[in-house]
DNA sequence: ATCATTTGACCTCG
DNA sequence: CGAGGTCAAATGAT
């Protein structure tokens, strides 16, 4: 196992190596591709080892991951951990209610559609109210208040740290207003994806505090996730575990994959790309959508699974080539404690 | 310099 | 006309 570990970690640097030469790369698709698949190479050489190490021996007690904590360096991430335990305990944080649904779907049943039509469609983009004539004929272009899917959640707020943070849902949103509503307490905040300018992503997602519950949000979400229909695009599908405590007070629930944001719905999302990419190479078991479940606690009961660490390595393998959280570098998040261990680690040597 | 947030003004719709 | 939603300049953070 420490040989495995070392090979983690090994596949670890190699990925951040390529982080730091991607403006480099970027210009050389060849060589980026020999670096990818380097790294494929590693993570799967890694999965073998797992897998002839015996199918389900995978170390759940807390002194073994004390080991893992202990070999990779200090802290290993919350969410790490509690990937590889997903099965026992419901990891904390993202629990939501589905408060209620309204519109067509029609947007999402046409976008979310695994990305293989290739040409998404932005039904909302276009059609930018042509003939709006505010007499002055102002510079301001506003589209008309889409209709159609809208999806409201009650998320439990952070209670702990910054109590104003919204609710991490895996995506990076971008405010782009705040309005005191008639009748509320508290304010509205309105987000947009991060995405918007580059993948003309239209999702968009309010935020406001219950009036009667401080310690949660209501969420609605608008529009549709099309930034992470490109294999190249920057966000991540799955929401990543809240490193938060468990909201105790709330009456939330864990969702079936299928409800939580527009991703899960998705048969073919980026995390399944990168697990599917790691496990087909080695002609492995079908990767299905049970990878989706690795970190939102929904265990599929019948899909075949993964060795929960190896769910783990692939969502570390994740947030690294994608920067879905609201986090501007998840790379310097899960390297920042490991650097020092590599240091320490080449100064042996 | 770049990107995110704040906030007042503006626009849309009921 | 007013409430809700969005824009974009100003400001702040990195």
């Amino acid at each position: 196992m420490e040989e495995g570990l070392a090979l983690v970690l090994y596949g670890c640097k190699l990925a951040k190596d390529l982080e730091q030469n991607l403006p480099h790369l970027a210009r050389q698709p060849d060589t980026l591709l020999v670096s990818c698949e380097d790294i494929i190479r590693v993570f799967s050489n890694v999965k073998e080892r797992l897998v002839s190490r015996g199918q389900m021996n995978v170390p759940r007690q807390p002194q073994e991951l004390q080991r893992l904590d202990d070999h990779i360096g200090v802290g290993v991430p919350e969410w790490l951990r509690t990937g590889m335990v997903v099965e026992q305990e419901q990891p904390s944080g993202l629990e939501f209610v589905v408060h209620g649904v309204s519109g067509g779907g029609d947007v999402a049943g046409r976008s979310l559609r695994g990305g293989t039509s290739g040409d998404v469609q932005h039904p909302v983009m276009n059609a930018p109210d042509s003939n709006r004539t505010s007499s002055s004929s102002s510079l301001r272009q506003r589209r008309r208040k889409e209709e159609g899917e809208k999806i409201v959640k009650e998320v439990p707020a952070p209670q702990m740290g910054n109590l104003d943070l919204p609710p991490e849902d895996g995506y990076t949103w971008r405010k782009y207003g705040q309005k005191e509503i008639l009748g509320s307490k508290y304010p509205r905040s309105y987000y947009r994806c991060t995405h918007q300018k580059f993948y003309e992503c239209p999702a968009k997602k309010q935020v406001q505090r219950l009036d009667h519950d401080f310690f949660t949000f209501e969420v609605t979400y608008r529009g549709t996730h099309t930034c992470h229909m490109s294999s190249t695009a920057p966000s991540a599908a799955v929401p990543p575990p809240e490193p938060l405590q468990p909201a105790t007070t709330t009456t939330a629930v864990h969702p079936p994959a299928s409800e939580l944001p527009f991703s899960s719905s998705l048969p073919t999302t980026h995390h399944d790309w990168l697990s599917m990419q790691i496990f087909h190479d080695l002609g492995g078991v079908s990767a299905g959508s049970s990878t989706v479940a690795a970190g939102s606690g929904s265990a599929g009961a019948s899909a075949p699974r993964f060795p929960d660490y190896q769910l783990a390595v692939a969502d570390m393998a994740e947030t690294m080539f994608n920067s879905g959280s609201t986090s501007s570098n998840s790379m310097d998040l899960i390297f920042s404690s490991m650097d020092d261990k590599w240091d320490s680690e080449e100064k042996k040597d």
